[in-house]
DNA sequence: CAGAAAATGGACCGGCAAGTCCACCCCGGG
DNA sequence: CCCGGGGTGGACTTGCCGGTCCATTTTCTG
């Protein structure tokens, strides 16, 4: 049953995956347990097992996709309206913080640590994650590509994924490190190199 | 007792840790557990608390330290040797390659996990694991420099940064998706990067 | 206001895996 | 030869935690 029948029961459901959520991201996903879920959202171990009745991996795989939806969220409405120098910077700014926020908790890598990245579901979730946002930040290249900002000539395709990828490791970084320098290098040199497509390099 | 008295005792411990690296690349670490090990290595319950009192935290740091030591090795000797485009290129290939055949397996990224982030001596093995990488990068972009290969204006620091953060992600990438993609995008964005500071931009 | 279906509470079970303990082995030195 | 200590084997303990079960309450429906 993976959808409750009464709206009791759907309040029920998304209070779990919401307090399951707060404290995966404050315990970390190896250290939290069922009943650390339970007492936090305030139901009983049946009621877990009633919603998600496959168990944790269920659980935790419903968690993922909710942290998931929460990413890219975040980013708006920046990310997707990024058809000017500025409206990349705000964002810019804005992922940064958001992960500055954040600190250490990477909620959405360690879930996948736990449930296996190959099962099929999970999986599913990271590859559709990354695709939407570099999909965002294709779509933004283009806008500037159409008002003459960038060259048309540039590869959106290889400057989205290595853009994303610096991102991600960005953030990893920051994870393991405590220290945001890569994160900002990365999406400062991401977009250095859309300006660099225009402006004449350094002559030195 | 972390280190061992005599020489068969050393030999123990280094196969402990070498055995319990392939089980936990191979499993996991999530799913592996002590007897996992010690079938591996041939060893008993006692000889793992032997040679790592604190328990499976410290055995499971040992190999953290192990695998970083790999890291950086494997990408020798081209990593240490960044002086020409082609070095640069033949490095970037063995990247590829070494993450190709690693798969979907990430014992650092995992192990850390389990160990928790944020305890001093897993935090303190990334930080170094980082700063060495990063020192490389930075010391072959700074030879490309005094080969007048690329522009001496171009501040290494950041360039090095977003390229580690690229490599870092684009592996974290494809860990999960399966997708190379975008650990390739990185690394040539990256390398494009240096190239960009000399050549002329395309004029479209 | 039944009666069914959904939702809830919480005691209980069972297995697994980390960690303990002690007896034994092996080898080098005196 | 024997003795001491590092090295080894593996049975055993212990606690935790995922998962089960059933009794009870609440909520929908007619």
């Amino acid at each position: 049953m993976t959808q409750a029948a009464t709206a009791k029961g759907r309040a029920t459901r998304a209070r779990i995956v919401e307090g399951a959520a707060e404290v995966l991201r404050e315990r970390g996903v190896a250290f939290t347990t069922l009943d650390d879920i339970r007492d936090r959202t305030g139901t009983s171990k049946s009621q877990l097992f009633h919603y998600f009745p496959d168990g944790k991996d269920e659980l935790l795989l419903s968690v993922a996709r909710f942290e998931a939806d929460r990413v890219l969220e975040d980013q708006q409405p920046q990310l997707g309206r990024l058809d000017s120098w500025e409206s990349w910077a705000q964002w810019r700014d804005l992922v940064v913080e958001r992960y500055e926020r954040q600190g250490d908790q990477c909620p959405l890598g360690s879930l996948f640590l736990q449930v296996g990245r190959s099962r099929p579901g999970s999986r599913a979730i990271v590859t559709e994650l990354m695709r939407q946002w570099q999909q965002q930040l294709a779509d933004g290249m283009r806008a500037l590509q159409a008002r003459g900002l960038v060259a048309a000539s540039l590869d959106v395709g290889q400057a989205s994924a290595a853009l994303l990828a610096g991102i991600q490791g960005g953030v990893a970084i920051m994870m393991s490190t405590g220290d945001s320098t890569h994160l900002k290098a990365a999406l400062d040199a991401g977009i250095a190199a859309l300006r660099a497509t225009r402006d004449a390099p350094d002559p030195g």
